[in-house]
DNA sequence: GGAAATATGGAATTTTTATTCCATTGGTCG
DNA sequence: CGACCAATGGAATAAAAATTCCATATTTCC
């Protein structure tokens, strides 16, 4: 792993003793590698309170790592800014330096940031046209149902898989129609009426997504589509339509949008059920 | 003149005055000018001897302007920067903010955008926190790899299942490990040397995945872990570890960030075997 | 050139910050 | 279950840093 300055390399010498470090000076690495931008900037003090832990404890940590305390440790921290910042100038000269870097090739960093910013804009669009009548809908709709059926192939399998892990922390009943074994008639089969189907599907569609559909609002189970638009396939079986525009990138579709939307549509539902939060983020004692 | 922040508009101040000023006075101004972007860090004393004039002058000089002394008008540089380094206060402060920002009874409306406002900070932190380093290692990485395994579970398994899925249209033999009938390890169990594997993971950490990850690097797997923090358990075994920080709101996790990240991953890697862009989002004539 | 006003720097003081010491807690292992 | 060791946090102490005070130097202006 390549490792540029004193920080990073002494961020790695606490990695690499982590595991062995008792319970609050693993607090403070936590803190120091989510801040090492100010810590230069701060107070033993800032530190403790930030770490939730005794100041002495954190000079005790310093000293763990060989330095005579915080003060000799943060000076770790204040010269390697220094070195950026100063050697190369201004602000303005840096920002400068970055952008007459590029070379013509793209590089992975600017298909990175690039992507990265398609599904920023992607989220700013989500909330612009956020539905609050069809997202509540949806949501009555979810928590009326006795069964839930989830069903989405290919590109928005992880989806469906994601939303079938979710509910699971609720009361409700949930399958997941994975379509494992070519069986996605017969996992759908058993839907009836008073339950719910949560169908995920973008152009081109699924065969599979739309033949559940189809069965689920035959047998007067109600239907939640998340789509592109209203007029695809799905929206004429669909008592609800959520619909997300994914943003793209190098002709390549994002996926947060339907995500976020997706975990929203939980989360809402969670407070409706009046869940406890936390059983919504794991229950046991391993999680991802 | 544009004046974005504090630091300008105060040094606009000085440089007003500065005729009238005496001359340690005026030796203090320039030294300020010169080095306002690490004033933050210098103790009355620094500044006193790199202006060549006595502490107390730079007291005076503070108060002059009208703070209280040196260390008042220290802040403002410190806060400026602060506000650079951490756009309206860090990731953890505008997460809590949009969460005390709720009223008492929310409505599915209020959550929702609640919950997408926190997944557009996360990718913020995203691009903030990006290390192109480490992100180039991996792609190189998954470039050279012969074959390739996939390991995440609960939470995380939406995103190891996009990643198989994304990952089946370029050339390269992907395998998910799903953990189908129990068979975590007799999935993972034909890894070897030349194989990558891609493993997801957030506290706490998935015991699958962990073990998944063990065995990988024993064979002389590549190791590319998706993870929290440098520290976590994955740490130990990968080759390279991407930071993914997931926002969260509600006591409840978004996943957003971590598959914009496996999703930039992806095209990157597609850009760089010189797929056509199309084939990455798909080929047939159903997708999803 | 000398009185007044201002500037300067040494040293003392105050304030803030860091560190050490130690009693107590809590966990581990025989 | 009790003895031991590591970890923790409160309080005292030490160190560092900032500020003030004041005696002295310098400039200004008559």
């Amino acid at each position: 792993m390549a490792v540029s300055n004193a920080v990073d390399q002494f961020m790695l010498r606490v990695a690499d003793e982590f595991e062995s470090l008792p319970r609050q000076l693993q607090g403070i690495a936590r803190y120091l590698e989510q801040h090492r931008s100010s810590i230069m900037l701060q107070k033993v003090n800032d530190v403790a309170i930030g770490s939730n832990v005794h100041p002495s404890a954190v000079v005790r940590f310093a000293q763990r790592f060989g330095y005579s305390g915080f003060s000799e440790m943060q000076a770790v921290f204040r010269d390697a800014y220094r070195e950026r910042a100063e050697p190369s100038g201004s602000y303005q000269h840096r920002i400068r330096r970055v952008i007459s870097e590029r070379p013509e090739r793209l590089d992975e960093t600017q298909i990175a940031r690039s992507f990265i910013d398609a599904c920023r804009i992607g989220l700013d669009d989500l909330v612009e046209r956020f539905d609050p009548v069809r997202f509540r809908a949806a949501v009555d709709l979810l928590e009326q149902a006795e069964q839930i059926y989830i069903v989405a192939v290919r590109r928005s399998f992880a989806i469906a898989s994601y939303i079938a892990y979710a509910l699971g922390h609720t009361q409700k009943r949930v399958h997941l129609v994975d379509g494992l074994g070519g069986m996605h008639r017969e996992q759908i089969n058993s839907i009836g009426k008073g339950d719910a189907l949560i169908a995920i599907s973008f152009p081109p569609y699924g065969k599979e997504t739309l033949f559940c559909t189809r069965l689920a609002h035959q047998r007067k189970a109600k239907v939640i589509a998340i789509s592109e638009s209203d007029l695809g396939p799905l929206a004429t079986h669909a008592n609800v339509l959520l619909k997300v525009e994914e943003a793209s990138a190098f002709a390549f579709r994002a996926l947060t949008s339907t995500i976020c939307l997706c975990q929203a549509l939980f989360v809402a539902l969670a407070y409706r059920l009046e869940l406890k939060p936390n059983e919504g983020a794991h229950t046991g004692d391993y999680d991802a």
